[in-house]
DNA sequence: TTTAAATATTCAAATATTTCAATATATTAA
DNA sequence: TTAATATATTGAAATATTTGAATATTTAAA
């Protein structure tokens, strides 16, 4: 993973709704709903909207259309990817 | 490690030249000197010292004082924690 | 086809981050 | 003690991020 990527991801995880979001995922199984993110934040939606973005922009978050719904799933080859940059820098 | 913890270590790492400063360490071996830090980067000195404040902040990095000169360690322990938090968001 | 619901976009304001010039501080050398 | 070296701080400009109000888009339901 080059450098940029590693910026970007450190990036979408330096907030501390995103955070939240990502945990949510331990809780929910699976997959999360984008209403589901909306109520668990204490944000106006375009604000819930504006994280989601930079979470599925870093690719830690699949978007899959589910007719008017949004659904996402945590994409666990990209966080091992990350995790993977991260442990290369222990000598 | 709490949110606000996973989030000032995601903020340090979320710029390119404070990876490639603690990216240093694995040529540099155990430890890597501030004025090393100024060569490496393509910047002025205060802002290295800035970068460098960061990073000593979100505790990645230990300073040292030696005399007038300063020398860093990587805080391997604090690295771990952060992702032993990443690796609990994967279900 | 009109209406309602879910999500996205645009715009602007508030705040945070990055960078550097200038300067300060701390420590060693002369 | 004075001068030089290493690092930190301050202040300001440029840029980026966060947030919400207003509005647009997309899709399903009536």
């Amino acid at each position: 993973m080059d450098n940029k990527k590693i910026e970007r991801i450190s990036k979408a995880l330096s907030d501390v709704s995103r955070i939240a979001i990502l945990q949510e995922f331990k809780k929910k199984k699976d997959c999360l709903y984008c209403a589901e993110v909306n109520d668990l934040l204490d944000l106006t939606q375009p604000s819930v909207s504006h994280h989601l973005k930079l979470l599925v922009d870093a690719e830690l978050l699949l978007p899959e259309k589910e007719g008017r719904n949004l659904k996402y799933v945590l994409n666990q080859q990209v966080l091992d990817e990350y995790i993977a940059s991260l442990n290369e820098l222990k000598d």
